[in-house]
DNA sequence: CTATGTGAACAGCTTCACAGCG
DNA sequence: CGCTGTGAAGCTGTTCACATAG
């Protein structure tokens, strides 16, 4: 019923969660799961799990629950990860690295391709796995790999004074999506969307409840 | 004002944003900045930016705006960030090791002083900087060393299945907040702090935006 | 009788608009 | 005058409670 122009952006963020969720009842062999059982899985109260897979359709059976494959397939036909997503990366540093050899990211339908970097020193050299290693690529050459193999999404990961000229190259690369690990707020075209992860800013969070005001010590 | 109970969360978390951003100010030697350019920096609106600076108490002069290096000392210890925290870090993997060499936490007040993992291969090796290096060390040793140090903050990179038995560990070694990577909703204790980073997640965030409903291509 | 989907009530956050201070 | 701090208004998201379907 609901147009996806109308589903408030927390909602499509727990939508993530819900089919990890999901996918965890599968796993048990779980054929049918009620909104209570995974509200209660994830710390949500029943009406909100239902409200939110609400706004996407109409998946749920009276009297019954949820279908467990069913909901999976739904869930992740809506979030487009039923079909593997290619991702190119930027900046070979310690963090892009690891995220290059980070599990998480196949598991859940992407896979980096490609790997740019500016550094000579780096250019050229192999990482990643063994059996499919990654060669480094100087980043002017980018857009042309990115139009070759229709690569949309991108992960950030250099330096933050780097950050904003490498933002505007990828955008003239044609990636449409940016996961951004450079601590500041990227100035995009709109049509681009960017999901910003600021390590540090984790950390002051958890610092201000445990040091900042009202607490005893 | 303000007593620290009525401050909403979405507050908090742009506050560390104002103070990297004052602290970029502060390089480019501005004696004071209003709420219009520090909104403008960070694409929120002037009224957004006041409205949160009060809550946490009096810092503008009105006629002039704030000064700038007063309001990131203000800001800081508000934080718990004038000093630095000492942090451990458990799950020696890839992200955990990249996060080791990650300057960022540095930079902004942390240091990560101790790292633990379970796997004996992994156990008695250093990593980290050449200069100063971290040794990993048994998993049943962090509650002593936590105790020993006064640790009271953790970051958990281990893999899903271990992370809620390690994060019970953790809350027994005694640490108040806890950075999570691992994509498990954690159950803690009331008293703990919990932040969690699902990396997997954002992504999955972008691709909805890019392959999701409401997409032509 | 069980569990969904949803309008209505509620809560929380943001924006507005202006009084007040330097 | 310029810019802050803040009640009041407005908006967005969450919870409630119930009609409805199996």
């Amino acid at each position: 019923m609901a147009k996806a122009e109308n589903i408030p952006t927390p909602a499509v963020k727990r939508l993530s969660l819900y089919l990890r969720q999901l996918e965890t009842f599968d796993a048990k062999d779980y054929k049918t799961v009620s909104s209570k059982q995974l509200g209660e899985a994830l710390s949500l109260s029943d009406a909100q799990v239902r409200k939110d897979l609400a706004y996407f359709g109409q998946f749920g059976h009276p009297g019954v629950g949820y279908r467990v494959p069913e909901l999976i397939q739904q869930v992740r036909r809506i979030m487009g990860t039923d079909k593997i997503s290619k991702v190119l990366l930027v900046g070979a540093g310690n963090l892009g690295r690891a995220l290059i050899s980070f599990r998480g990211f196949t598991k859940r339908g992407f896979e980096i391709v490609a790997v740019f970097d500016n550094n000579p020193e780096k250019i050229g050299i192999d990482i990643g796995s063994v059996d499919r290693p990654l060669r480094i690529k100087p980043l002017d050459r980018m857009a042309e790999v990115a139009r070759k193999s229709n690569i949309r999404m991108g992960v950030l990961c250099v330096p933050a004074q780097d950050a904003q000229a490498v933002a505007k190259s990828m955008g003239e690369a044609g990636i449409r999506g940016i996961l951004n690990f450079a601590p500041v707020r990227l100035q995009v075209d709109p049509q681009i969307t960017v999901s910003s992860v600021d390590l540090a800013i984790h950390l002051e969070q958890l610092s201000f409840f445990l040091n900042g005001p009202g607490q005893s010590a």
